[in-house]
RNA sequence: GGAGAGGUUCCCGAGUGGUCAAAGGGAGCAGACUGUAAAUCUGCCGGCGACGCCUUCGCAGGUUCGAAUCCUGCCCUCUCCA
């Protein structure tokens, strides 16, 4: 096992904050002591079967803890997702049934062991010991925490004060993660600085249940695309970790340049040493911003496809954008038959029917815009018909292209 | 339980009888510029084979030539009082 001041800096790599710092380095001191390794919990929502970039940043973390030798559990909530937990958004989130869960939780393990070593991870549900509570023991659980301490949540504070709705069985939500850490003897929790409150109420929890509480551990929420606003897939900026090699390269060059070395440190296991000589390069000139992103995007394919298909994709990206030549592989689309008129198809309905655009509207729109091109050629008429082709490529934006068979 | 305020298009937020598919902002999309970066400028931003038609303003009815706007009931939220 590694020293306790090599671990710290691994353990620290893009940490926000650590709480408290000083009792981390206790429990690193006894582990290497007595050779017994730290229980490191994550807690994650089953309601989204799809990780992206967002959500491996916690990841990444725990494979570190990992590869330090420490024991790491995965907590889904299954239980929790029935109450969602309360972003702001009010909204009552529908109950999982039994089988998309254990769908979205199947979706899960295949994902996270693209980051996680499965020979080091324990998965389990937290339905397994917060679904047996008796109402006795949720009225003990309830009597630990005051509502004044309740109210000081962020986001409950917030939402109180501007007369937001707050439903009773809201609060549940961080004493239950809370009660997870004692039921898991959790020495540290990891969670994005959204959870702070959550994880800390682990803390306290666990000194009610005369437990050593538990160390905090928060990550940076990692800007999307847009590079302004938290990655998420509703505000359609994310990178998802299923996605297409090409798509993953391209969506993230497309990130602005401040957040780079961000990524790099969040979201790539790049050695930090490797990180700081990149963002000293970027500072200085020295490296172009372009060729430091392209590094960027070929780590990140990497993690999830494998080197070779980094490659491939740089190699699109180069031929796509910056030679401007159409995708090696383009989606196929057959006419069908009840939009031909004799030869000639109604171009804004051939891009609706494609599915490049979502309706006639606004597939009309792109072409009065300028956005669509046939074999090169722009066409700007909402009328226009073309004579389709086997082997015509069309283009409709950036980076929508079909191929017509 | 009582009194008041309010629910508008993806989000915020104007609109209180026709001129409203609904101001403004944000997000988004497209074009120009680029390094598919940022910033900036410009345009678009419910649907429809489309200078017209259809659907939308919490839900359901009603008044009216005509309603997002008025009336009735219901649902939901907030504030104050108890």
């Amino acid at each position: 096992m590694l020293s306790v001041e090599k671990q710290l800096e691994i353990i620290k790599r893009g940490v926000v904050e650590i709480v408290p710092e000083d009792e981390l380095v206790t429990k690193l001191e006894r582990s290497i002591k007595t050779g017994k390794p730290l229980h490191i919990k994550l807690g994650l929502d089953p309601t989204a079967p799809d990780i992206h970039l967002g959500h491996t940043v916690v990841l990444h973390k725990i494979r570190q803890f990992q590869e330090l030798g420490h024991r790491t559990t995965i907590i889904l909530g299954d239980f929790t997702a029935r109450i969602g937990d309360p972003t702001g958004k009010s909204e009552t989130r529908k109950q999982l049934s039994e089988e998309q869960v254990m769908e979205n939780a199947k979706t899960y393990e295949r994902q996270i062991f693209k980051i996680l070593d499965p020979e080091k991870t324990t998965i389990t549900f937290n339905s397994k010991w917060l679904a047996p509570m008796k109402f006795a023991d949720v009225i003990e659980l309830a009597a630990k925490y005051t509502v004044a301490r309740m109210l000081e949540r962020d986001d409950f504070a917030k939402r109180f004060k501007e007369g937001h709705p707050i439903s009773v069985h809201e609060f549940f939500y961080p004493l239950m993660q809370g009660y997870d850490s004692v039921a898991l003897r959790a020495d540290v929790e990891l969670g994005g600085t959204d959870q702070k409150f959550n994880l800390l109420m682990g803390r306290t929890l666990q000194r009610e249940y005369g437990q050593e509480p538990q160390i905090a551990l928060m990550m940076p929420i990692i800007e999307g695309t847009d590079g302004v606003q938290k990655m998420s897939k509703s505000l359609g900026n994310y990178i998802g970790i299923d996605e297409r090699p090409e798509e993953m390269y391209g969506k993230t060059m497309s990130i602005p340049d401040q957040l780079m070395v961000r990524y790099f440190e969040l979201v790539t296991t790049v050695p930090l040493h490797e990180v700081r000589e990149i963002a000293r390069g970027l500072q200085s000139g020295e490296l172009h911003p372009r060729d430091a992103k392209m590094r960027l995007a070929r780590e990140i394919v990497k993690i999830y496809h494998g080197e070779e298909a980094a490659y491939r994709a740089e190699e699109e990206f180069k031929r796509v954008f910056q030679q401007h030549d159409v995708p090696g592989e383009i989606p196929t689309f057959k006419i069908p038959e009840d939009i031909w008129e004799g030869d000639m198809v109604w171009l804004p309905k051939l891009l609706q029917r494609s599915g490049i655009c979502s309706s006639t509207s606004e597939a009309r729109r792109l072409v009065q815009q300028g956005a669509v091109r046939v074999d090169g050629e722009k066409f700007q008429e909402p009328d226009q018909r073309i004579k389709p082709v086997p082997g015509m490529v069309i283009k409709a934006g950036k980076r929508k292209f079909i191929r017509i068979v």
